[in-house]
DNA sequence: AACCAGTGTCTCTCATATAGAAACAGAAGG
DNA sequence: CCTTCTGTTTCTATATGAGAGACACTGGTT
Protein backbone atom coordinates (compact mmCIF):
# COMPACT_ATOMS: atom_id res chain seq x y z
CA UNK A 1 0.00 0.00 0.00
CA UNK A 2 2.53 2.60 1.02
CA UNK A 3 6.13 2.37 0.25
CA UNK A 4 8.02 1.10 3.02
CA UNK A 5 11.48 2.94 2.46
CA UNK A 6 10.26 6.14 2.42
CA UNK A 7 8.48 5.10 5.36
CA UNK A 8 11.78 4.26 6.92
CA UNK A 9 12.95 7.22 5.73
CA UNK A 10 10.13 9.48 7.73
CA UNK A 11 10.40 7.27 10.43
CA UNK A 12 13.82 8.06 10.56
CA UNK A 13 13.91 12.18 10.15
CA UNK A 14 11.00 12.13 12.99
CA UNK A 15 13.97 11.79 15.58
CA UNK A 16 15.07 15.14 14.34
CA UNK A 17 13.59 16.74 17.16
CA UNK A 18 13.45 20.07 19.10
CA UNK A 19 15.33 18.69 21.85
CA UNK A 20 17.88 16.08 20.03
CA UNK A 21 18.03 18.01 16.21
CA UNK A 22 21.25 16.21 15.60
CA UNK A 23 22.46 12.32 15.29
CA UNK A 24 25.39 10.28 14.36
CA UNK A 25 24.71 7.44 11.73
CA UNK A 26 25.45 4.78 14.42
CA UNK A 27 24.03 6.50 17.51
CA UNK A 28 20.47 6.91 15.62
CA UNK A 29 20.82 2.91 14.22
CA UNK A 30 21.71 2.17 18.09
CA UNK A 31 18.24 3.55 19.22
CA UNK A 32 16.25 3.01 16.53
CA UNK A 33 17.67 -1.06 16.78
CA UNK A 34 18.25 -0.96 13.23
CA UNK A 35 21.78 -1.68 11.02
CA UNK A 36 23.45 1.58 10.33
CA UNK A 37 23.89 0.91 6.60
CA UNK A 38 20.04 1.92 6.76
CA UNK A 39 20.27 4.87 8.77
CA UNK A 40 23.06 5.99 6.26
CA UNK A 41 22.09 5.61 3.39
CA UNK A 42 18.62 7.39 4.66
CA UNK A 43 20.37 10.19 5.67
CA UNK A 44 22.87 10.52 2.43
CA UNK A 45 19.77 10.42 0.74
CA UNK A 46 17.89 13.34 2.66
CA UNK A 47 21.34 15.47 2.70
CA UNK A 48 21.56 15.16 -0.91
CA UNK A 49 18.17 16.93 -1.27
CA UNK A 50 19.15 19.45 1.11
CA UNK A 51 16.75 18.37 3.66
CA UNK A 52 19.40 17.29 5.93
CA UNK A 53 22.83 18.41 6.71
CA UNK A 54 26.02 16.99 7.87
CA UNK A 55 28.01 19.07 10.17
CA UNK A 56 31.58 19.57 9.55
CA UNK A 57 32.56 19.60 12.64
CA UNK A 58 30.64 16.93 14.63
CA UNK A 59 29.76 14.58 11.46
CA UNK A 60 26.15 14.36 12.80
CA UNK A 61 23.77 15.16 10.56
CA UNK A 62 21.03 18.10 11.66
CA UNK A 63 17.98 19.63 9.82
CA UNK A 64 18.46 21.67 6.89
CA UNK A 65 17.41 25.02 5.58
CA UNK A 66 15.09 23.43 3.78
CA UNK A 67 12.24 22.32 6.13
CA UNK A 68 12.24 26.17 7.12
CA UNK A 69 11.61 27.02 3.20
CA UNK A 70 9.04 24.92 3.14
CA UNK A 71 7.50 25.81 6.34
CA UNK A 72 7.60 29.75 4.82
CA UNK A 73 4.98 28.11 2.37
CA UNK A 74 2.67 26.22 4.35
CA UNK A 75 2.96 29.46 6.46
CA UNK A 76 1.89 31.25 3.63
CA UNK A 77 -1.04 29.20 2.21
CA UNK A 78 -2.77 29.46 5.66
CA UNK A 79 -2.25 33.14 5.15
CA UNK A 80 -2.29 33.10 8.95
CA UNK A 81 -0.14 36.98 8.71
CA UNK A 82 -2.25 38.70 6.86
CA UNK A 83 -5.76 37.85 7.61
CA UNK A 84 -5.86 36.56 11.53
CA UNK A 85 -3.09 38.14 13.11
CA UNK A 86 -4.49 41.78 12.86
CA UNK A 87 -8.36 40.24 14.41
CA UNK A 88 -5.77 38.60 17.11
CA UNK A 89 -3.88 41.67 17.93
CA UNK A 90 -7.16 43.16 17.96
CA UNK A 91 -8.75 40.65 20.50
CA UNK A 92 -5.45 41.31 22.86
CA UNK A 93 -5.49 44.87 23.22
CA UNK A 94 -9.68 44.49 23.88
CA UNK A 95 -9.56 41.65 26.31
CA UNK A 96 -5.77 42.58 27.68
CA UNK A 97 -5.29 38.84 27.80
CA UNK A 98 -3.58 36.36 25.68
CA UNK A 99 -4.81 35.04 22.56
CA UNK A 100 -4.08 31.71 20.73
CA UNK A 101 -4.70 30.74 17.04
CA UNK A 102 -5.16 26.72 17.06
CA UNK A 103 -5.36 24.71 13.91
CA UNK A 104 -6.50 21.29 13.33
CA UNK A 105 -3.58 18.63 11.98
CA UNK A 106 -4.64 14.85 11.87
CA UNK A 107 -6.41 14.48 15.62
CA UNK A 108 -3.98 17.05 17.39
CA UNK A 109 -4.69 20.24 17.55
CA UNK A 110 -1.41 22.54 16.46
CA UNK A 111 -0.54 26.29 18.12
CA UNK A 112 -0.03 28.09 15.13
CA UNK A 113 -0.08 31.66 16.68
CA UNK A 114 0.29 33.56 19.61
CA UNK A 115 -0.23 37.39 20.72
CA UNK A 116 0.56 37.81 24.18
CA UNK A 117 -1.17 40.04 27.04
CA UNK A 118 0.45 43.14 27.92
CA UNK A 119 0.24 41.28 31.65
CA UNK A 120 2.98 38.80 30.70
CA UNK A 121 2.23 35.59 31.94
CA UNK A 122 3.73 32.14 31.16
CA UNK A 123 1.49 29.24 29.43
CA UNK A 124 2.79 25.73 29.15
CA UNK A 125 1.46 25.99 24.99
CA UNK A 126 3.95 27.86 22.91
CA UNK A 127 4.25 28.45 19.17
CA UNK A 128 4.53 24.85 17.36
CA UNK A 129 3.41 22.81 20.12
CA UNK A 130 0.95 19.94 19.44
CA UNK A 131 -2.12 19.35 22.21
CA UNK A 132 -4.50 16.63 22.12
CA UNK A 133 -8.34 17.99 21.46
CA UNK A 134 -9.92 16.64 24.07
CA UNK A 135 -8.00 18.86 26.53
CA UNK A 136 -8.79 23.18 26.81
CA UNK A 137 -11.18 25.01 25.19
CA UNK A 138 -8.92 25.72 22.40
CA UNK A 139 -8.84 22.05 21.23
CA UNK A 140 -12.23 20.90 22.41
CA UNK A 141 -14.35 23.96 20.06
CA UNK A 142 -12.69 22.01 17.28
CA UNK A 143 -13.09 18.25 18.68
CA UNK A 144 -16.77 19.32 18.89
CA UNK A 145 -16.71 19.80 15.40
CA UNK A 146 -15.53 17.21 14.01
CA UNK A 147 -17.35 13.87 12.13
CA UNK A 148 -18.68 11.50 15.48
CA UNK A 149 -16.04 8.92 14.05
CA UNK A 150 -13.47 10.88 14.48
CA UNK A 151 -14.40 11.73 17.19
CA UNK A 152 -14.71 8.54 18.69
CA UNK A 153 -11.22 7.78 17.23
CA UNK A 154 -9.85 10.41 19.72
CA UNK A 155 -12.23 9.16 22.43
CA UNK A 156 -10.72 5.48 21.84
CA UNK A 157 -6.76 6.35 21.72
CA UNK A 158 -7.09 7.26 25.26
CA UNK A 159 -8.21 9.97 27.57
CA UNK A 160 -5.10 11.28 29.62
CA UNK A 161 -5.31 13.17 32.72
CA UNK A 162 -2.89 16.82 31.95
CA UNK A 163 -4.30 17.89 35.16
CA UNK A 164 -7.33 17.17 37.86
CA UNK A 165 -9.96 19.05 35.37
CA UNK A 166 -9.17 16.88 32.24
CA UNK A 167 -12.78 15.09 31.28
CA UNK A 168 -11.13 11.92 30.76
CA UNK A 169 -14.57 9.66 31.16
CA UNK A 170 -15.89 9.33 27.89
CA UNK A 171 -19.73 9.71 28.05
CA UNK A 172 -18.89 13.66 29.86
CA UNK A 173 -16.61 14.34 27.51
CA UNK A 174 -19.22 13.33 24.43
CA UNK A 175 -22.18 15.25 26.43
CA UNK A 176 -19.78 18.03 26.68
CA UNK A 177 -18.96 18.14 23.30
CA UNK A 178 -22.51 18.13 22.50
CA UNK A 179 -23.28 21.11 24.47
CA UNK A 180 -20.45 23.16 23.04
CA UNK A 181 -21.51 22.65 19.46
CA UNK A 182 -24.78 23.63 20.59
CA UNK A 183 -23.57 27.50 22.28
CA UNK A 184 -21.47 27.50 19.29
CA UNK A 185 -17.95 28.26 21.43
CA UNK A 186 -16.71 26.70 24.55
CA UNK A 187 -15.92 27.67 28.27
CA UNK A 188 -13.07 25.67 30.25
CA UNK A 189 -11.44 25.66 33.60
CA UNK A 190 -7.74 24.08 33.59
CA UNK A 191 -8.25 21.27 31.88
CA UNK A 192 -5.04 21.10 30.29
CA UNK A 193 -3.16 23.56 32.30
CA UNK A 194 -3.25 23.91 35.48
CA UNK A 195 -5.40 27.41 36.55
CA UNK A 196 -5.73 28.68 33.18
CA UNK A 197 -9.32 29.30 31.72
CA UNK A 198 -10.34 29.33 27.97
CA UNK A 199 -12.35 30.65 25.71
CA UNK A 200 -12.77 29.70 22.47
CA UNK A 201 -14.97 29.58 19.09
CA UNK A 202 -14.32 27.86 16.00
CA UNK A 203 -12.75 28.55 12.44
CA UNK A 204 -14.52 26.50 9.63
CA UNK A 205 -13.35 25.88 5.85
CA UNK A 206 -15.56 27.42 3.37
CA UNK A 207 -16.98 24.01 3.21
CA UNK A 208 -18.31 24.20 6.65
CA UNK A 209 -15.75 21.92 8.00
CA UNK A 210 -14.02 22.62 11.47
CA UNK A 211 -10.31 24.09 10.59
CA UNK A 212 -8.94 25.44 13.64
CA UNK A 213 -10.02 28.09 16.34
CA UNK A 214 -9.39 31.27 18.40
CA UNK A 215 -8.54 31.37 21.83
CA UNK A 216 -8.86 33.92 25.19
CA UNK A 217 -6.70 32.17 27.83
CA UNK A 218 -5.73 33.82 31.08
CA UNK A 219 -5.27 32.79 34.42
CA UNK A 220 -7.86 31.99 36.56
CA UNK A 221 -7.34 34.11 39.48
CA UNK A 222 -8.00 37.39 37.54
CA UNK A 223 -10.47 36.52 34.89
CA UNK A 224 -13.97 36.22 36.74
CA UNK A 225 -17.13 34.28 35.39
CA UNK A 226 -18.52 37.64 34.90
CA UNK A 227 -16.41 38.58 32.31
CA UNK A 228 -16.95 35.03 30.51
CA UNK A 229 -20.10 36.04 28.48
CA UNK A 230 -18.56 39.59 27.47
CA UNK A 231 -15.22 38.14 26.08
CA UNK A 232 -17.10 35.52 24.55
CA UNK A 233 -19.25 37.66 22.62
CA UNK A 234 -15.94 39.73 21.42
CA UNK A 235 -14.86 36.69 20.63
CA UNK A 236 -17.21 36.11 18.46
CA UNK A 237 -17.71 39.12 16.57
CA UNK A 238 -13.91 39.31 15.66
CA UNK A 239 -13.84 35.30 14.29
CA UNK A 240 -16.95 36.40 12.63
CA UNK A 241 -14.68 39.03 10.55
CA UNK A 242 -12.34 36.48 9.88
CA UNK A 243 -14.35 34.13 8.72
CA UNK A 244 -15.50 35.41 5.87
CA UNK A 245 -12.30 36.13 4.16
CA UNK A 246 -11.53 32.75 5.56
CA UNK A 247 -14.57 31.20 3.20
CA UNK A 248 -12.86 32.70 0.24
CA UNK A 249 -9.31 30.62 0.63
CA UNK A 250 -10.23 27.06 2.35
CA UNK B 1 24.55 4.33 -3.22
CA UNK B 2 21.86 6.28 -2.29
CA UNK B 3 17.78 5.28 -1.79
CA UNK B 4 16.56 5.65 -5.49
CA UNK B 5 12.44 5.22 -3.48
CA UNK B 6 13.42 8.35 -1.17
CA UNK B 7 15.25 10.10 -4.42
CA UNK B 8 12.03 9.74 -6.03
CA UNK B 9 10.01 10.70 -3.54
CA UNK B 10 11.80 14.00 -2.35
CA UNK B 11 12.03 14.92 -6.21
CA UNK B 12 8.44 14.31 -6.09
CA UNK B 13 8.29 16.65 -3.06
CA UNK B 14 10.08 19.26 -5.42
CA UNK B 15 7.06 20.24 -6.88
CA UNK B 16 5.13 21.85 -3.99
CA UNK B 17 6.23 25.13 -4.47
CA UNK B 18 5.00 28.52 -3.33
CA UNK B 19 3.80 29.24 -6.83
CA UNK B 20 1.71 25.59 -7.10
CA UNK B 21 1.42 24.22 -3.67
CA UNK B 22 -1.00 21.84 -4.33
CA UNK B 23 -1.09 19.20 -7.09
CA UNK B 24 -3.60 16.27 -8.09
CA UNK B 25 -1.83 12.68 -8.18
CA UNK B 26 -2.62 12.00 -12.16
CA UNK B 27 -1.72 16.18 -13.06
CA UNK B 28 1.72 16.10 -11.43
CA UNK B 29 2.60 12.22 -12.79
CA UNK B 30 1.30 13.92 -16.40
CA UNK B 31 3.93 16.76 -15.75
CA UNK B 32 6.56 13.99 -14.30
CA UNK B 33 5.74 11.78 -17.29
CA UNK B 34 5.69 9.27 -14.77
CA UNK B 35 2.79 6.50 -14.37
CA UNK B 36 0.20 7.97 -11.66
CA UNK B 37 0.40 4.91 -9.41
CA UNK B 38 4.08 5.74 -8.57
CA UNK B 39 2.60 9.09 -7.57
CA UNK B 40 0.04 8.42 -5.84
CA UNK B 41 2.03 5.61 -3.23
CA UNK B 42 4.35 8.94 -2.99
CA UNK B 43 2.22 11.46 -1.96
CA UNK B 44 -0.05 8.72 0.07
CA UNK B 45 2.87 7.60 1.86
CA UNK B 46 4.09 11.45 2.63
CA UNK B 47 0.31 11.75 3.60
CA UNK B 48 0.45 8.98 6.23
CA UNK B 49 3.39 11.28 7.99
CA UNK B 50 1.50 14.67 7.73
CA UNK B 51 4.31 15.97 5.27
CA UNK B 52 1.40 16.39 3.23
CA UNK B 53 -2.61 16.63 3.37
CA UNK B 54 -5.20 15.95 0.87
CA UNK B 55 -7.58 18.75 0.71
CA UNK B 56 -10.83 17.33 1.24
CA UNK B 57 -12.75 19.41 -1.40
CA UNK B 58 -10.23 19.24 -3.99
CA UNK B 59 -8.57 16.02 -3.89
CA UNK B 60 -5.37 17.61 -3.86
CA UNK B 61 -2.55 16.97 -1.78
CA UNK B 62 -1.12 19.86 0.06
CA UNK B 63 2.18 20.73 2.28
CA UNK B 64 1.58 19.46 5.78
CA UNK B 65 1.76 21.96 8.73
CA UNK B 66 4.73 19.11 9.66
CA UNK B 67 6.68 20.92 7.52
CA UNK B 68 6.24 24.64 9.83
CA UNK B 69 6.77 22.21 12.61
CA UNK B 70 10.61 21.45 11.36
CA UNK B 71 11.03 24.78 10.31
CA UNK B 72 10.48 26.37 13.70
CA UNK B 73 13.02 23.46 15.11
CA UNK B 74 15.55 24.08 11.71
CA UNK B 75 15.18 28.09 13.10
CA UNK B 76 15.72 28.09 16.50
CA UNK B 77 18.66 25.79 15.92
CA UNK B 78 20.44 28.94 14.17
CA UNK B 79 19.47 30.99 17.17
CA UNK B 80 18.68 33.63 14.79
CA UNK B 81 16.25 35.81 16.79
CA UNK B 82 17.64 35.59 19.88
CA UNK B 83 21.38 36.63 18.98
CA UNK B 84 21.58 38.13 15.62
CA UNK B 85 18.08 39.83 15.13
CA UNK B 86 18.65 42.70 17.69
CA UNK B 87 21.86 43.53 16.45
CA UNK B 88 20.19 43.76 12.95
CA UNK B 89 17.40 46.08 14.68
CA UNK B 90 20.64 48.17 16.00
CA UNK B 91 22.20 48.69 12.84
CA UNK B 92 18.59 49.33 10.94
CA UNK B 93 18.41 51.93 13.45
CA UNK B 94 21.97 53.52 13.13
CA UNK B 95 22.15 53.07 9.36
CA UNK B 96 18.14 53.97 8.87
CA UNK B 97 18.42 51.15 5.95
CA UNK B 98 17.11 47.86 5.85
CA UNK B 99 19.61 44.97 7.21
CA UNK B 100 19.61 41.53 5.05
CA UNK B 101 21.15 38.31 6.71
CA UNK B 102 22.06 35.92 4.13
CA UNK B 103 22.78 32.51 5.17
CA UNK B 104 25.39 29.91 3.12
CA UNK B 105 22.97 26.51 2.25
CA UNK B 106 24.61 24.32 -0.14
CA UNK B 107 25.69 26.53 -2.84
CA UNK B 108 23.77 29.27 -2.60
CA UNK B 109 22.72 32.43 -0.10
CA UNK B 110 19.77 32.02 1.41
CA UNK B 111 18.16 35.28 3.21
CA UNK B 112 17.11 34.02 6.81
CA UNK B 113 16.07 37.73 8.26
CA UNK B 114 14.87 41.21 7.34
CA UNK B 115 14.59 43.86 9.31
CA UNK B 116 13.20 46.71 6.73
CA UNK B 117 14.33 50.60 7.30
CA UNK B 118 11.59 53.15 8.24
CA UNK B 119 12.40 54.77 4.60
CA UNK B 120 10.01 51.87 2.88
CA UNK B 121 11.75 50.64 -0.10
CA UNK B 122 11.23 47.57 -1.97
CA UNK B 123 13.36 45.00 -2.52
CA UNK B 124 14.27 41.59 -5.03
CA UNK B 125 14.66 39.99 -2.24
CA UNK B 126 12.35 38.25 0.71
CA UNK B 127 12.61 36.52 3.58
CA UNK B 128 13.15 32.71 1.90
CA UNK B 129 15.19 33.65 -1.11
CA UNK B 130 17.82 31.91 -2.65
CA UNK B 131 20.41 33.87 -4.56
CA UNK B 132 23.56 32.39 -6.58
CA UNK B 133 26.80 33.32 -4.29
CA UNK B 134 28.35 35.32 -7.34
CA UNK B 135 26.10 38.40 -7.65
CA UNK B 136 25.72 41.24 -5.03
CA UNK B 137 27.45 41.63 -1.85
CA UNK B 138 25.53 39.58 0.65
CA UNK B 139 26.12 36.73 -1.58
CA UNK B 140 29.83 37.67 -2.17
CA UNK B 141 31.04 38.51 1.04
CA UNK B 142 30.19 34.48 1.81
CA UNK B 143 31.29 32.89 -1.59
CA UNK B 144 34.88 35.19 -0.73
CA UNK B 145 35.75 32.97 1.99
CA UNK B 146 34.45 29.43 0.44
CA UNK B 147 37.08 26.89 -0.02
CA UNK B 148 38.86 27.43 -3.58
CA UNK B 149 37.19 24.05 -4.69
CA UNK B 150 33.73 25.18 -4.45
CA UNK B 151 34.02 28.27 -5.76
CA UNK B 152 35.42 26.77 -8.98
CA UNK B 153 32.11 24.54 -8.79
CA UNK B 154 29.77 27.70 -8.61
CA UNK B 155 31.92 29.10 -11.56
CA UNK B 156 32.19 26.33 -13.60
CA UNK B 157 28.11 26.13 -13.23
CA UNK B 158 27.75 29.31 -14.77
CA UNK B 159 27.57 32.92 -14.11
CA UNK B 160 24.09 34.57 -15.00
CA UNK B 161 23.75 38.21 -15.83
CA UNK B 162 21.26 39.53 -13.70
CA UNK B 163 22.06 42.73 -14.56
CA UNK B 164 24.61 44.79 -16.71
CA UNK B 165 26.60 45.18 -13.33
CA UNK B 166 26.74 41.41 -12.43
CA UNK B 167 30.14 40.19 -12.71
CA UNK B 168 30.07 37.59 -15.30
CA UNK B 169 33.80 37.22 -15.85
CA UNK B 170 35.11 34.32 -14.04
CA UNK B 171 38.89 36.13 -13.86
CA UNK B 172 37.60 39.35 -13.15
CA UNK B 173 35.24 37.69 -10.38
CA UNK B 174 38.14 35.47 -9.01
CA UNK B 175 40.10 38.19 -8.74
CA UNK B 176 37.12 40.48 -6.91
CA UNK B 177 36.54 37.81 -4.22
CA UNK B 178 39.94 37.76 -3.34
CA UNK B 179 40.29 41.50 -3.04
CA UNK B 180 36.83 41.17 -0.92
CA UNK B 181 38.59 38.58 1.40
CA UNK B 182 41.81 40.91 2.04
CA UNK B 183 39.03 43.93 2.62
CA UNK B 184 37.04 41.65 5.05
CA UNK B 185 34.28 42.91 3.79
CA UNK B 186 32.57 43.82 0.32
CA UNK B 187 30.60 46.67 -1.55
CA UNK B 188 28.77 46.20 -4.44
CA UNK B 189 26.64 48.18 -6.47
CA UNK B 190 23.52 46.78 -8.52
CA UNK B 191 24.78 43.26 -9.49
CA UNK B 192 21.51 41.29 -8.54
CA UNK B 193 19.38 44.41 -8.51
CA UNK B 194 19.58 47.31 -10.30
CA UNK B 195 20.19 50.55 -8.71
CA UNK B 196 20.12 48.50 -5.20
CA UNK B 197 23.99 48.91 -3.20
CA UNK B 198 25.19 46.29 -0.65
CA UNK B 199 27.72 46.31 1.88
CA UNK B 200 28.42 43.17 3.62
CA UNK B 201 30.39 41.59 6.14
CA UNK B 202 31.34 37.89 6.77
CA UNK B 203 29.80 35.57 9.70
CA UNK B 204 31.94 32.38 10.64
CA UNK B 205 30.96 28.77 12.55
CA UNK B 206 33.28 28.52 15.81
CA UNK B 207 35.81 26.64 13.44
CA UNK B 208 36.67 29.05 11.12
CA UNK B 209 34.13 28.55 8.21
CA UNK B 210 32.05 31.12 6.75
CA UNK B 211 28.55 30.35 8.06
CA UNK B 212 26.54 33.68 6.17
CA UNK B 213 26.56 37.38 6.29
CA UNK B 214 25.20 40.20 7.38
CA UNK B 215 23.87 43.54 5.02
CA UNK B 216 23.07 46.92 4.72
CA UNK B 217 21.14 47.29 1.37
CA UNK B 218 20.13 51.02 0.37
CA UNK B 219 18.92 52.63 -3.01
CA UNK B 220 21.82 54.00 -4.81
CA UNK B 221 20.46 57.53 -5.36
CA UNK B 222 20.57 58.05 -1.44
CA UNK B 223 23.31 56.35 -0.62
CA UNK B 224 26.42 58.44 -1.41
CA UNK B 225 29.90 56.62 -1.80
CA UNK B 226 31.43 58.98 1.09
CA UNK B 227 28.95 56.77 3.69
CA UNK B 228 30.49 53.11 2.39
CA UNK B 229 33.42 53.09 4.98
CA UNK B 230 31.42 54.46 7.88
CA UNK B 231 28.41 52.02 7.49
CA UNK B 232 30.71 49.13 6.77
CA UNK B 233 32.54 49.85 9.96
CA UNK B 234 29.12 50.15 11.94
CA UNK B 235 28.64 46.79 10.44
CA UNK B 236 31.82 45.47 11.44
CA UNK B 237 31.55 46.39 14.98
CA UNK B 238 28.00 44.62 15.14
CA UNK B 239 28.55 41.33 13.48
CA UNK B 240 32.32 40.90 15.85
CA UNK B 241 29.83 40.89 18.63
CA UNK B 242 27.46 38.71 16.90
CA UNK B 243 29.94 36.68 16.01
CA UNK B 244 31.48 35.91 19.93
CA UNK B 245 28.12 34.38 20.59
CA UNK B 246 27.82 32.27 16.67
CA UNK B 247 31.37 30.69 17.93
CA UNK B 248 30.14 28.70 21.00
CA UNK B 249 26.79 27.43 18.84
CA UNK B 250 28.12 26.53 15.75
C1' DA C 1 -30.57 8.80 -19.27
C1' DA C 2 -26.57 7.41 -21.33
C1' DC C 3 -22.08 8.65 -22.25
C1' DC C 4 -17.45 10.42 -21.79
C1' DA C 5 -13.51 12.15 -19.59
C1' DG C 6 -11.84 13.19 -15.71
C1' DT C 7 -10.37 11.92 -10.87
C1' DG C 8 -8.06 9.14 -6.72
C1' DT C 9 -7.41 4.37 -5.37
C1' DC C 10 -6.20 -0.50 -5.67
C1' DT C 11 -4.30 -4.99 -7.54
C1' DC C 12 -1.09 -7.72 -9.79
C1' DT C 13 3.52 -9.54 -11.45
C1' DC C 14 8.26 -9.15 -12.90
C1' DA C 15 12.39 -6.74 -12.62
C1' DT C 16 15.18 -4.50 -9.34
C1' DA C 17 16.33 -1.75 -5.60
C1' DT C 18 17.03 -2.44 -0.71
C1' DA C 19 18.34 -4.77 3.79
C1' DG C 20 21.77 -6.15 6.53
C1' DA C 21 26.14 -8.17 7.57
C1' DA C 22 30.70 -7.42 7.19
C1' DA C 23 34.77 -4.96 5.71
C1' DC C 24 37.16 -0.45 5.18
C1' DA C 25 39.41 3.96 6.21
C1' DG C 26 40.13 7.37 9.26
C1' DA C 27 40.17 9.75 13.88
C1' DA C 28 40.73 9.97 18.90
C1' DG C 29 42.49 8.22 23.21
C1' DG C 30 45.26 5.60 26.27
C1' DC D 1 50.59 0.71 18.77
C1' DC D 2 46.61 -1.16 19.90
C1' DT D 3 41.67 -0.31 20.83
C1' DT D 4 37.41 1.67 19.84
C1' DC D 5 34.95 4.65 18.13
C1' DT D 6 33.25 7.08 13.78
C1' DG D 7 31.09 7.57 8.74
C1' DT D 8 31.32 5.11 4.39
C1' DT D 9 31.27 1.29 0.96
C1' DT D 10 30.68 -3.34 -0.90
C1' DC D 11 28.19 -7.46 -1.50
C1' DT D 12 24.04 -10.77 -2.57
C1' DA D 13 19.57 -12.92 -1.36
C1' DT D 14 15.15 -11.35 -1.20
C1' DA D 15 11.78 -8.26 -0.08
C1' DT D 16 9.95 -4.27 -2.51
C1' DG D 17 8.54 -0.92 -5.87
C1' DA D 18 7.46 0.13 -10.97
C1' DG D 19 4.08 0.32 -14.11
C1' DA D 20 0.07 -1.24 -16.61
C1' DG D 21 -4.49 -1.73 -16.07
C1' DA D 22 -8.89 -2.14 -13.64
C1' DC D 23 -12.15 0.01 -10.45
C1' DA D 24 -15.36 3.18 -8.41
C1' DC D 25 -16.76 7.56 -8.42
C1' DT D 26 -17.75 12.50 -9.99
C1' DG D 27 -19.14 16.20 -13.09
C1' DG D 28 -20.22 17.78 -17.42
C1' DT D 29 -22.35 17.05 -22.10
C1' DT D 30 -25.29 15.30 -25.32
Amino acid sequence: MTLKTLDNALEILKNFTYAQPAWGVRELAKKLNISHSIVYRVLATFEEHGFLVQNEETQKYELGIKFWEYGLIVKDKLKISDLIFPAMETLAAETEESIFLTWLDGLEGICLEIVESSQKVKFAVSIGSRTPLYAGASNKVIMAYLPPDKQEEIIQHGLQEYTTQTIINPDVLRRNLEEVRRQGWCYSVGEYSEEVIGIAVPLFTGKGHIAGSLTVAAPEYRFPKSKVKEVSDQLRLRAREVQSSLNTIL
